[in-house]
DNA sequence: GATGAATGAGGATTCATTCAT
DNA sequence: AATGAATGAATCCTCATTCAT
């Protein structure tokens, strides 16, 4: 409800009276339980970052491969903020009116994650599925990746179905864009080096 | 100058009068020449865009191989907003306070420019040098890989220099992370079906 | 209060922070109550206006003569504006700055009442007290000579006693300024013709 | 030309640069004749009243007869106002702006004329074709009327052809409203008393 | 003499926050 | 605990005036 009133009108535009009136409140009430509307607004982008959470690892729970595992973390991503637009919003919002943060909400989720992810590749490199990389380069990649993704389905207009984004993502990350014929010339041209 | 100021302190806390300070100049003549203070900011804003596309033009002439220039786009790019972080800062802003503009300034520019690049890799493709997927599919997952990533370095503080950056996105674009083994697996997989 | 004020100083030269000051309250309590600084101001004169009629109409109720209601009227106009010198202003002010709304707000209030004095005159004519001629004739030329009267007043200073004015008034408008000897030469002029 | 503009936008909504825009020359010029905006506004009235003034005097020549003289200021007055609606304006801007000024210049103007009439009106006592009051009150009872009468025109909009005014408002100075009989019957009232 | 670019004082209005009820 | 009336700091923009060319 908040969350919907910041993203439609932007932080700066939204009136606390306006939350005030929307959730049918006084405008002192909201005031006895923020302090400050920066609060109010960091509370409702807290809640976001939760409830995005809670999307992915339940849909991870659904599935045992963890190769499977990675490729629903980017399809419960998408989907999230394909059904939540102004969770979107709320990021940027928050980005562009507290620069001093220390560090935007979004990334302090995302960094209390990712030891995680870094145990799964490391298992999947070790039984030789996945190519033999520093696993921070993989979740760094695919997490900017997605991040990116996101933004641009929400400034640009999406263009595909984010079922269809997904398998694009995973067919360039899994497999890369190069021919086998390149791929194989430029293995050779390592091991001549 | 104008984009420095913008970006230190976001466009609601910069005074036109903050602005027209450091340039040296009176805040009337501001507005001689911008109606206003959003049309100030936003012709910086194309400013930087159009400074990026210069640069990442200029680099992509340096080299004659596609697949190289390909990877030329991704350093040039790092590099300009690494050097250049203000513009950054100003991409968040104008989608935080103009949300009606019709389209963002940076995929104004973005979308001026793909036709290109699609040409170039189809190229590719029938050299093949670069697997026959959708050249759309590489440009949309290469485009937010690239975007979330200058965002992301913005954001949460760069961990690594850009040219090591450009190197790991490219490794993993251009390679997959599979490992062999799995690669094989799954295209007999697919075949199987 | 507040008519003092924009009178004193004028409409463009009155800080709503000057009413406010004066009033006691905050600025911002003023545009609790009035959207804008212009429907502060046509408030004030609303009020002057309604209390002109009042005192009017007290004044007309004194008496029962329908002509002495007449000249009581005369009386009771320039005693009001005597009083109120800054209602004079008032209605100088609202035309100067407001020459868009439809209609003056003197003029609507003097229209709402023109009907009555209709018909009190129509009356004296059927009862051989005055003349013959169309009502609107009177009440149009002593309408205009009442408010040329203020506004002379007001602005030129003025240079008798209001009583001593409305005398004048009732004479000239009474008994006209012709001579007997004229009048009949005039009268006789218009039978000859 | 300077007096439409200011007439039809304000005092205050009147910018210089629009006046020199119309008029077709630099801003810088417009005040290399006036020093301010104010005395360029000053300037316009006082051309106005000026214009005035030769038109009730020629209209005055036009006839021999004192009388006659006197009914047609009137008619060449409203005549004037009539035609020149703008300086009806601008007599109110200029009271509404500057209420400083010792004299407004219509008062200015008016009372600079006023010796001749009253010379005229006690020849016309003198001949015994006027009543016997005060030449005072007269002109200032004529004055205050037709001055009312072109602000109520312009404000309220007129109703009448100008002409048709005129003589309505000396129907009614020249013959005053009584009856015959009321008018005998206070004659009678005033001898008893 | 003519110009118009540059200036910056000035003012209406908004809205986060407080606090008496 | 809940309210909403009161507050006043904060800010964009206009436009009369100046003066170098």
């Amino acid at each position: 409800m908040t969350a919907r009133i910041f993203a439609e009108r932007g932080f700066p535009n939204t009136d606390v009276q306006l939350v005030a009136d929307e959730i049918g409140v006084g405008k002192g009430t909201i005031y006895r339980y923020f302090p400050t509307k920066r609060e109010l607004f960091l509370a409702a982008v807290d809640r976001g970052m939760r409830r995005l959470r809670a999307r992915v690892d339940a849909s991870v729970a659904e599935v045992d491969d963890p190769l499977e595992q990675t490729a629903q973390v980017v399809r419960a991503y998408l989907a999230f903020f394909d059904a939540n637009p102004d969770f979107v919003e709320l990021l940027i919002q928050e980005r562009a009116e507290f620069k001093d943060r220390k560090k935007p909400t979004y990334f302090e989720h995302r960094d209390a994650n990712i030891g995680h992810w870094h145990d799964l590749l490391r298992g999947l490199v070790k039984a030789g599925r996945v190519r033999d990389v520093p696993v921070q380069r993989i979740t760094g990649v695919l997490g900017d990746l997605m991040y990116g993704t996101m933004f641009t389905n929400h400034f640009a207009g999406r263009r595909k179905s984010f079922e269809q984004q997904a398998q694009d993502i995973l067919d360039v990350v899994f497999q890369g864009i190069l021919s086998d014929r390149e791929r194989r010339a430029r293995a050779a041209d390592r091991r001549g080096k």
